[in-house]
DNA sequence: CCCGGCGTTAATGCAC
DNA sequence: GTGCATTAACGCCGGG
């Protein structure tokens, strides 16, 4: 363990941040790791958002009458070459048959 | 099944589109159904970017020397209740010392 | 917070595991917490075997020239009520019909 | 497509099984694609029974009073190499005095 | 008893 | 090609 006293450290770092190009604390670029975890956390608030948008459409479709489940197999196969979804289909009707179902 | 035609039906609605305030193909209120496709596909692609995005704030504090696995912790934390964190981490502790570990 | 120093405890613990019935180290059944991440760690290891297990044989089938991603889908069709199945797909065609897919 | 008839081919491959060394339909080596199936479907289910064990046990820590989020911390911590742990914990605490937290 | 939310687990895509 | 990281699906759990 360190014996530098962190409080502290952190009570400077914010003294001298305009006069300091490279401020360290413990070894750590502090400003930069604050900037990053900063910004992905912002981000992660915008993703958020988003997922929510999501799933109120989804309570919308289920409230008008369509089956959920179906509407995102729907958006998957989209989302898909249709060559390959074409393909995979066709093999999954090849195996079925070998088994006999 | 039906015996719709409904290759027709799909022409057939889009013809209509203006003229019938709640075009159905089968039942289906059609343009709804698009409209919750689309609209979540839209939120869909914007999820995405954001998530490259992160990616690449990862990818920085990597480059910077930061250990990535330990910084997603640190979010995480912070997403946390202070007093929910410290709780299981003293709940953490005493099992640990109940197992001698 | 307690004032058990828990050092002494645990080796106090050891000391008396056979005298006591129901030795505790800061209010925790020590044995009973040990018990359960014993037999817990133990399935889990089982888990992870049988998993080891399924992959070979994936393997095993990819070697021998199937699609492993549709055989994935044929086992999981398997799983469910034919009855399901057939309702799940009448209903995606008919949401693809809407759309004029 | 093929224009045999499956129907046919997999009532004509359970007559000739015991004669034939390597059955196909369409193409397909039935009786290893069925082995590969059935082989995967029977860990599956013994992976099953052993999820089901491990959640009797976690209700039954539940039950004595343990708190099971932490139970699982204290699983997953056991699952990885001691010094790995405290390398990340080090870290994770340098970077907290680096924020200030 | 059903529903939504949460946590876990399997599946996909990506990076090395 | 392998392993890892992310993401979507599933099942359980608690609440209405």
């Amino acid at each position: 363990m360190s014996d530098i006293d962190y409080e502290d450290e952190a009570r400077a770092s914010r003294a001298r941040q305009e006069a300091d190009p490279d401020p360290e604390v413990g070894g750590i670029a502090v400003d930069r790791l604050r900037s990053i975890i900063e910004r992905i956390e912002r981000l992660e608030e915008e993703r958020k958002a988003l997922a929510n948008d999501i799933k109120d459409i989804f309570a919308e479709a289920k409230s008008a009458g369509f089956d959920v489940k179906v509407v995102r197999t729907l958006i998957s196969l989209r989302k898909k070459e249709p060559a390959e979804v074409e393909e995979q289909e066709t093999l999954l009707d090849l195996y079925k048959r070998a088994l006999g179902m």
